[in-house]
DNA sequence: AACTAACCGAGACGGTACGTCTCGTCTTCGC
DNA sequence: GCGAAGACGAGACGTACCGTCTCGGTTAGTT
């Protein structure tokens, strides 16, 4: 987190510091990504003004617009910090069993709902922002990408997956079930939708023929 | 289309109609329409304002405010009379062909990525409004999963699809890809990602063994 | 009353009736009439609009259009009904009795305040617009003045004014004492100020000598 | 001016003043004077709308808002920084030089008719007003009644005025009759006028015989 | 009796201004 | 120089009325 490196819609935390200068406030830093996490549970995305953030932590609305380019850049952080700590590795030793972990884990945290909005504002946002789009692509989805594909990887060198399969395709459309279904149909993303989906998968990549699953 | 019934978010169509009163320009009704269309071409979502629909239809505020609770209820009229036009129900006598045409075609409509915006920033506000969230699933989603449906029903029926597949995931998985890669990913729905899905579904769900992909 | 004549801020009534037209109704006619008058009783000049007379009245705003130039003739009219009836000429056989029964009265008119806001907001929009003055000074100040200068006229012929008096300055200081008074001071018109506008007159204008009030 | 103390249509300037807060802005406040100055002597006082001062004065509108209660909070402090320089005493040793002295200046103010639909304005507002009447009051009418109050009351220790007199009534009068010839007669204020009240004040409360005021 | 024009109620229309809200910037202090 | 406070120019919000315009429906007079 604390702007963790290069991100192009924080600021930079104030490199070669000037004599004198107080450097970037760590208090302020992290009110301010508690006031927007606390509010965008509260209200929607729309609603979720700069000032209200900014009155709601106790801060100058300069302070925040020195540090983050826009509210979007703020909620990202925040929604970034919250989805780092939830993906896990899960290794059980088979791909199914990874997979069904992985599912549960990530559709536990879809159906905590109160990220929706925030989610799928920034989303909207995105689409007319590049950086922001580069940024929602790069702090929301691409660490579970990267889970997702070492699980396939390894259900394919265990060999419980076919080789030729193409593991984007598949990444892409059980992701794209998950946020299809919660956030255009708001559906439930409950346990048979799980197996539903890794029956699926098994039955068009998997190494045993699919005949087990109707047998014909 | 011309508030076809009974959508909440309008207003009705001068309900009623004490004796007397002028009923609802039509010309007003187009213009607004075309208005908002043509501006969520042009900038952001969050910058088509009332008051620009209203000066660009050459139309006073209230107008718009007598026939719509909000903006997003205009855009979703506008939006929905883009897509009503354009899902036509294929029938080349086989499941792969139908379905090639079909992605083919709906891939077609979000390549012409002209309503990203839109779409994306209507996602979003139904997150947080039950009435526009159940508006989107009707007037935007509903026509196209009838249609895929119907395609599908057809394989099954046909038996180029096995009869135990659950309908729904595949079709969440079908869409879900699609939404994921435009909206989230921003990666292109080329020939080859529309190939790769048809063979997913195949492998997944068809009748024929997979096997020629691994001989086994 | 009835448009009595070639008010211009009215537009007639209906003259030169064609075959089959219906004349103007009177019921319509009385009932805005009253409406304005309540309405300018209840609230600031600037609230009593068209629209809520219409509403009052249940009259359609055109018919107030038709026959009205604006809400500050139709306001004009219903002030000038109520002012018409109130100016009786008295006639007690002496200048000192008529001028305190013209006074006594036109006061008791001030007094009862309710009229006050229109006639002001009639007095400010008659600061721009020469019609709406003219009317001000022929159907609320005239009546009153033709009263004044025989009241006036009469002490002369019988030697209880002095001839050579302007007669023209008398009458704006007494009727200017009593709307300054009303209208900026927003002092009472009591008896005291009447008795001291009479003893200032008779002392400037009265053939006996004002020694009786400082004998010197 | 400036706000100079304790007007209630004024909000205050600046109050308190928490550590750090940027105070009122002396440009953006006489910018807004200047251009309601400016617009007042342009267009009817009801086109005078706070938008067009801000558009003026290139504010933006809540800067009005922040420290005027209203439009006429705003004309009333206009007006009043108009009237307050223009009232001298004047002092040539006798009271019926003051006395013209003093209406002469009066006059040319009211004859610059420029402020005329302001003021009016502002008096049919302050009818439903109690604050903004209070105001027009203290800050339009007083300065002027304490000028002619000392003229009078000079005139009285001069011996040229009878003791007697109740100074409050002939000082409702000449101002009366002034008020009423600008605003409800729309009559010219010219020397004869002033001649004409002059003499009627001598007659009326001069301690020489009201009969040399003619002949002689 | 049928015709017919104007009046009537109702209210939608293109507009203007309202007073409020939030934006992102700028200014001033105190630490 | 950072951080708080908050004034500033800007402009959209949703509402209230403006004055105009169309609707049917009603109401007298001719014909």
């Amino acid at each position: 987190m604390e702007g963790d490196g290069n991100n192009p819609l924080d600021k930079g935390s104030a490199p070669a510091v000037s004599p004198g200068a107080t450097r970037r406030s760590k208090r302020a830093h992290e009110a301010i990504l508690n006031a927007a996490a606390e509010l965008i549970h509260e209200r929607p995305y729309s609603d979720v003004c700069i000032e209200a953030i900014a009155a709601r932590a106790g801060v100058g609305k300069q302070t925040i617009y020195r540090w983050w380019t826009s509210k979007a850049a703020v909620l990202m952080e925040a929604c970034a910090a919250m989805v780092a700590r939830e993906v896990p590795l899960p290794d059980n030793g088979s791909f199914v069993l990874d997979l069904r972990d992985y599912l549960q884990h990530i559709c536990a945290f879809f159906e905590n709902q109160l990220s929706r909005p925030a989610i799928a504002g920034l989303l909207a946002e995105a689409q007319c922002n590049a950086e922001l789009a580069r940024a929602f692509q790069d702090r929301l989805l691409m660490q579970r990408r990267t889970v997702l594909r070492t699980i396939l990887e390894r259900g394919v060198s265990r060999g419980e997956l076919r080789p030729g399969v193409d593991l984007d395709v598949i990444m892409d459309m059980i992701h794209g079930a998950l946020w299809y279904r919660t956030l255009l149909l708001k559906a439930p993303l409950d346990e048979a939708f799980i197996e539903n989906i890794i029956a699926q998968v098994m039955a068009g990549s998997g190494t045993r023929p699919p005949g087990n699953a109707a047998p014909d």
